[in-house]
DNA sequence: CCTCATTTGTGCGTATGTATC
DNA sequence: AGATACATACGCACAAATGAG
C-alpha cells in the first residue's frame, strides 16, 4: 500500500507538524506511480488526520503525536505509527465458554450457547493503551480460535471465516473508572478514568457476529472527530 | 453533489438494509458522470456507514436508521439525512463575553480575554439531539457574530474566517447525567444520560481557534466507529 | 469442478478549474 | 500577471473477487 510508504516517509523522514510534504506530482514520480494513486493515499492519510492539503499551496502534515483520531477508516496500527510510536498487540485469555446475558442479548443467541472469548491489551511503544474483550458465537465460527492464535487479529480472523462483509461497528461510547483487575493489566492506578466503547458487529444481513468492549486509557488516548 | 443525490437516492428509493444499489456503471450512466465520480460518491456514502461495498458482488445498504456514524467526514446533516429524517439547527444564545478558565486554558488566552459564545440545539425531526456550545477567540474573530448569524454553522463561519485549513478535532468524550437546563434544552428527563463531547479545534500553526462542548442525547443518538 | 460474465478495485493518461504564492 | 499545485472529472484498461450456469 502507498499509504503506508508514505507514512513511514512522513514518521521516518523527519516531518513534523506544519511540515509541507513534496507535492503529489513529486510523489507519483518518487514511487514511480500515477498522481492519482498518490492522491487517493493523501486523500487516505488526510482522513486519518495526519495531514491536510491546502489548494494552491500544498499538502502539509498536521500530526499531533498525542492525539488519536478516530475515525471510520481509521486503524490502530496507523495512528500509532503517526505518532512516531510502535504498535503492538497481546492476547492474554481465550477460552470457549457459555455467553453472558449482555453477551447473548447482543448477539441474538439463547442464553447459554456457546461464545469464543478473547481478550488483549493493546500497546504503543509497551505501554497499555487499550484492554479488548471480544466474543463471537462458536457455532457460527467454529474455528475461530484457531484464527485468532494464528492471525492475532480479530478483524483478520472474521474476514477469513467468510465475513469479509460484516457492517461496521454500531458502537456505544461511555466513561468509566478502572477497577483492580483493569488497573493491573492497563498499568494505571485504580480509578483512573477510562473511555469504554461497546461494539456490535453485524454482517449484511444484520446477523450480529461480534460483541467487543474495549477501555482505552483515557490519559493515554485522545478520540478524534470533527463536530455536529 | 452526486453523494447527495445518492443519498436521496436510496432514502426515496425505498432502499432498505441489505439490498444491492445499481452498479457503479449504471450509477454513472443515471447520473450522466463519469463511474470514478460515481465510486466517490459511494466511498463517501460507504465511510459514512451507508453502504458497504463487496467486490465482485455489488455495492449493499448498510443504513440502521436509530445509528448515528462518527468518523471524520461525516456531516450531521448526511446522516440525519441517511436515516430519513430531517436536520435543522436552532441557536439558542450568542454573546461576547470573558473567557471562563478551561475555555481560556484551552484556547491558549490570558485569563479574561473576550471570546464570542455560540449555543444552539441540533435537531432531527424537530427532536433535540445535541447540545451545543462553542467559543472562538473574539480578537483573532471579531466579525465572527455576524457570520455565524448569517451562515448558521460555526464551521462554515470559521472558514470564511480564512481559517478554512483548520486542524481536525481532537475531542475527550465523557459521560454525563441531564442536569435541569440541559434536560430543558433537550427534552429529556432530567438525569438522562448524556454523550459530552469537548473539543479543540487548531489551526495548521497548532493554535486553538474553537473550544466547543456538545452533549448529546445517548437515548436518541448512537456512535459508531471501527474498533482496533 | 470449472468456466465465464459481472462487478468492484486499482491504476494510467489527460484535461480543465481554481486557489495560492 | 504568471507559475505552481491541488481539485475535479473523463475515458480506458486490467486485476481480483463473486456468483451463476
Amino acid at each position: 500500500m502507498i499509504a503506508d510508504a508514505l507514512t513511514a516517509e512522513i514518521v521516518g523522514g523527519g516531518y513534523g507538524p506544519g511540515m509541507k510534504l513534496p507535492t503529489e506530482a513529486q510523489l507519483a514520480l518518487r514511487f514511480a506511480v500515477n498522481r492519482h494513486t498518490v492522491r487517493r493515499a493523501l486523500a487516505s492519510l488526510s482522513e486519518a488526520g495526519m495531514v491536510t492539503a491546502r489548494q494552491g499551496a500544498g499538502v502539509f502534515v498536521t500530526t499531533v503525536p498525542t492525539e488519536y483520531p478516530l475515525g471510520r477508516r481509521v486503524r490502530f496500527h496507523q495512528n500509532v505509527l503517526a505518532s512516531g510510536r510502535t504498535p503492538s498487540r497481546r492476547i492474554l485469555r481465550m477460552e470457549t465458554r457459555p455467553a453472558s446475558v449482555p453477551e447473548a442479548e447482543a448477539l441474538g443467541l439463547d442464553p447459554g450457547s456457546l461464545v469464543h472469548l478473547v481478550e488483549g491489551v493493546s500497546l504503543a511503544d509497551d505501554l497499555p493503551v487499550g484492554l479488548f474483550r471480544s466474543v463471537v458465537p462458536a457455532a457460527r465460527f467454529p474455528s475461530f480460535p484457531e484464527a485468532m492464535q494464528r492471525l492475532g487479529s480479530i478483524t483478520a480472523a472474521l474476514v477469513e471465516q467468510s465475513v469479509a462483509d460484516y457492517t461496521r461497528a454500531s458502537t456505544r461510547l461511555t466513561a468509566k473508572l478502572a477497577d483492580a483487575v483493569q488497573a493491573g493489566q492497563l498499568q494505571v492506578p485504580q480509578g483512573a478514568p477510562l473511555l469504554r466503547s461497546i461494539t456490535v458487529n453485524q454482517d449484511v444481513g444484520g446477523i450480529p457476529v461480534e460483541y467487543g468492549v474495549t477501555h482505552f486509557v483515557g490519559d493515554r488516548v485522545t478520540l478524534t472527530v470533527i463536530p455536529e
